[in-house]
DNA sequence: TCTGGGGTCCTAGGACCC
DNA sequence: TCTGGGGTCCTAGGACCC
């Protein structure tokens, strides 16, 4: 905690149907709901004149729709999203370099971190904000707290949203604090705020009646430890303004459940692909792969396996993903499939053998007697080897080719690497994946 | 027609190493 | 020879957030 009001939190006010309304007079004033519009769809955001009928952010689609038959129903335009945000992203960096985005609608900032920071005017600054965002965005409209913490800021624009603000002023957090509910707290959610009531602790001032240990106790070391400091209105986070992406994935879930293994293969294979994408287009690899797969009667699991070294081909992706579909059971059908990237470097991929090749044996010819055709070998593909069995490209270059060898009950099998020209090694056959996905 | 998609962080157990 | 750490990595699952 801080001794003066200097971290904001900004959070625009219903981002993407206010957008919605901003781009299309029309829908002004009336009901807007944007979100999943298939029949397993869910509701992203709701505009207020939808909100007043109860209808909210998660709610099923199908709810939504009875709640509010009268809305506009869209899917989202995340282009727009984008633009809007980043013009308000753009807008706060002048207040401060120390601007951490959460998500599309809202960041924190560290005021104190700007030239001309004076937290006697803190109102007017606020005002002045909001002002230039409404203006700069054409009409979205932000809620804004400021206080002396993380945790007080992103309360406070709670506070009088939407279009409003709130400053709590030093040495009142505990006052404001004590009276609200602890799943006010971020981080509380339903499952941890049960667990509070089944001993009788509902608001944050109870959760101040309990020691440490006892929260530590119900809730485990890291969140119990947290929330009794947070309670307190202890909280000296840092705004991060460049935190480092984690993890990287896609998911679907499909209209029907799937049974069809060659389906799901494809669906597999091409999610693994984008994700490889989105890993180049960041200059980004990665180490572990996980498969993630919901069955039909929401049961979700995940499978994971790990590389010795990070990749971001597109291939090898698919190959790793589609290894940990073999082992999925599909009976009754999933109803989602995902594919996610973790274990992330900064680095590209392509330094598997920048290091020099070792030498080869002496007595190694220079050319062979019976001149062979080269194969070349790249990421993903197929390979047979005369000693070890079946396997897939792992890497290849510099006159090696280094082989992952892997069965159907081994879907990580041991890795080596081979000269390009061993004469034991033969394009292969076997195909973890049908025909029609390598086409 | 119950229950999205993209993330973060934490926990717990087992393997493995010192 | 036996016992017992601790630390790190990997896998799986769960809670939470927007």
């Amino acid at each position: 905690m801080r001794s003066t009001a200097s971290i904001m939190h900004l959070d625009l006010d219903a981002f993407f149907a206010s957008v919605e309304q901003r781009d299309k007079p029309s829908l002004r004033g009336k009901p807007v709901i944007v979100g999943g519009l298939g029949n397993r769809g869910v509701v992203s955001t709701a505009s207020y004149e939808a909100r007043v009928h109860g209808v909210r952010s998660a709610m099923r689609m199908a709810e939504a729709r009875a709640r509010c038959p009268h809305a506009a129903f869209l899917g989202g335009r995340f282009d727009a999203y984008r633009e809007a945000s980043q013009v308000v992203m753009q807008r706060l960096r002048e207040l401060s370099p120390l601007v951490e985005p959460l998500s599309l609608d809202e960041a924190f900032v560290d005021l104190a971190g700007g030239e001309h920071f004076e937290p006697d005017r803190v109102d007017e600054l606020v005002t002045q904000v909001r002002a230039d965002i409404q203006d700069l965005t054409h009409g979205l409209t932000a809620s804004v707290g400021v206080a002396s913490s993380k945790l007080m800021a992103k309360i406070a624009s709670e506070v009088n949203k939407p279009d409003g603000a709130f400053v709590v002023a030093p040495g009142s957090e505990l006052d404001v604090l004590g009276p609200m509910q602890a799943t006010a707290i971020p981080g509380v959610g339903p499952a941890t705020a049960e667990r509070l009531r089944r001993v009788g602790i509902v608001t944050v001032e109870d959760l101040r009646g309990q020691s440490v240990d006892e929260l530590v106790r119900l809730l485990g070391q890291a969140q119990g430890a947290s929330l009794w400091r947070l309670s307190r209105a202890e909280d000296d986070r840092a705004v991060e303004p460049e935190r480092e992406t984690k993890s990287i994935s896609v998911e679907d879930t499909f209209a029907t459940d799937v049974t069809d293994r060659v389906r799901l293969q494809r669906e597999v294979d091409a999610m693994a692909r984008k994700v490889a994408g989105r890993l180049t287009k960041h200059g980004l690899s990665g180490r572990t792969v996980t498969l993630k797969v919901r069955h039909h009667d929401f049961e979700t699991h995940t499978r994971s396996t790990t590389l010795p070294a990070p990749t971001d081909s597109p291939a090898v992706l698919a190959r790793l993903a589609l290894g940990l579909l073999e082992a999925t059971d599909l009976a009754g059908g999933l109803r989602l499939v995902g594919v996610g990237v973790s274990g992330l470097a900064d680095w590209v991929q392509d330094d598997l053998f920048d290091e020099p090749a070792p030498l080869l044996p002496d007595d190694q010819p220079e050319t062979t007697e019976t001149e062979a055709v080269p194969v070349a070998w790249g990421p993903g593909m197929d390979v047979h080897h005369d000693e070890h069995g079946d396997g897939w490209v792992w890497g290849a270059g510099l006159g090696r080719v280094t082989v992952r060898f892997e069965t159907r009950t081994s879907p990580a099998g041991p890795i080596r690497t081979f000269a390009t020209d061993d004469p034991h090694l033969s394009p292969g056959h076997r195909l973890a994946a049908p025909d029609s996905v390598e086409a």
